[in-house]
DNA sequence: TCTGGGGTCCTAGGACCC
DNA sequence: TCTGGGGTCCTAGGACCC
């Protein structure tokens, strides 16, 4: 019988925000920009919820709800450290720890009995402990499973733990809505209500083949779910095996609507070197340059080439997603731009002879500039390709004159 | 309600091969 | 040249999560 637990931080972002800012606390705090931005809400601190606020929701919107709340920009990068310092509290407790995100994890700690005591005993020392080292409060689930756990540190927020006992699963499980189950969205659950199921419940008493001809290979993972099993999909495997990532990707979405190639060119260039210096971070390589594109009216497409030989080098994803662009480019005013590596893999594969130098030279010359970057931050340097935009030429020069920007550390 | 940015996984059609 | 059945790769789109 397994032992996990499920943590999740509460309110995150905002409570990162208090730990800076104290004058912050009890206030209806909105973490994601200003009200006249184009942006949602990251992160609402409880007080702004009350007034209905909540993330994923227009910046625009969450004014109107609650013009009182106080704006702030976020700040990926005390959240990233404040994140580690869990990770680390977490680590001290079991060698079998995942991270799931910036802000929730799972442990696996069956047999720690003799280490940590009984389960619930042990979610209380491990809430206290990290309250007391990151001044943060979380939520604990602890259950026989990942999915039941999850939902367990779901309803014990804020600042609570929860533990469901072996074997009383699918009492618990049964009165709740169907949204509750991870992956049950908007769309998944208006299928199950026009069927007429509402409660996790509805869905346990169902038969599986009925669920699987309705709602194919996520149907047959549902019918285990409704049963509090990790059935197929992201919660099958071992907790902790943290592999590497499957894609990288960088989007911006313009302050406002444009045609300006110049504009594009550049900002592609940009989105391209975002993307090439976090391939070089992991090692890795990209065999499929993705862009992607939305118009004014939020229609949104995709476009994607797979290349003979995976590159990490800027020039060859600046090169590809601006071909992708121009060849498909209806003209109309563009609202984002977003530029994608998948099929990543840990080796670039044969090149050619003659393509072989000039690789060499690049990669010498993004080393430098990654560097530079680790040191001063990612805004300290940028090829030449990244400012005026269109300089398809100045993309094709050697590293040895590679035009640079230098700004003061402190810009970030 | 005028709708971010970073991911994962799944589906489905067509090309191509045996 | 009235035609099958798989398997794999590529491409595009979509649901969902935080």
């Amino acid at each position: 019988m397994k032992i996990i637990f499920h943590l999740d931080m509460d309110a995150f972002f905002v409570s990162v925000e208090e730990l800076y800012n104290p004058e912050l606390k009890g206030k209806p705090v909105v973490v994601g920009g200003q009200p006249n931005q184009r942006g949602v809400v990251s992160a609402a601190s409880y007080a702004a919820r009350k007034f209905g606020v909540h993330s994923a929701m227009p910046l625009r919107t969450a004014y109107k709800l609650c013009p009182q709340a106080i704006f702030v920009e976020g700040h990926p990068k005390r959240y990233k450290e404040c994140s580690e310092q869990v990770f680390r509290v977490l680590r001290s407790f079991s060698p079998q720890v995942e991270m799931a995100s910036i802000d929730e994890a799972y442990l696996d700690l069956t047999g720690s009995e003799r280490l940590h005591g009984p389960p619930m005993l042990a979610a209380h020392k491990l809430h206290e402990q990290i309250c007391e080292r990151t001044k943060l409060n979380c939520s604990i689930g602890v259950a026989t499973s990942r999915l039941v756990a999850k939902i367990c540190s779901d309803l014990a927020k804020p600042n609570g733990v929860l533990c469901i006992l072996p074997g009383e699963e699918a009492r618990f499980l049964a009165p709740l809505d169907v949204r509750k189950i991870p992956g049950v969205g908007k769309v998944t659950e208006k299928g199950l209500h026009d069927c007429g199921i509402r409660k996790i419940g509805d869905l346990a008493r169902l038969d599986e083949s009925f669920l699987e001809q309705r709602f194919g290979k996520w149907g047959l993972a549902l019918a285990g779910k409704a049963r509090g099993l990790d059935a197929g999909g992201w919660f099958d495997g071992q907790i902790g095996d943290h592999d590497e990532p499957k894609s990288i990707s960088h989007e911006t979405t313009f302050h406002e609507d444009t045609r300006d190639g110049r504009l594009i060119d550049a900002t592609l260039a940009k989105l391209s070197e975002m993307v090439g210096s976090r391939l070089r971070e992991h090692r890795l390589y990209a065999r499929t340059v993705q862009i992607k594109l939305r118009y004014s009216d939020f229609s949104t497409f995709t476009r994607s080439v797979t290349l003979d030989h995976a590159t990490q080098l800027d020039i060859d994803l600046v090169e590809q997603s601006r071909r992708l662009f121009h060849s498909n480019w209806t003209g109309k005013a563009i609202r984002l731009l977003g530029v994608h590596a998948g099929n990543l893999q840990l080796e670039e594969g044969q090149i050619s002879l003659l393509e072989g130098e000039k690789h060499e030279r690049w990669k010498n010359a993004l080393g430098a500039v990654d560097r530079i970057r680790g040191k001063y931050g990612s805004g300290s340097v940028s090829l030449g390709s990244a400012m005026g935009g269109g300089f398809r030429e100045r993309v094709h020069e050697t590293p040895a004159d590679l035009p640079g920007r230098h700004r003061h550390p402190d810009d970030d």
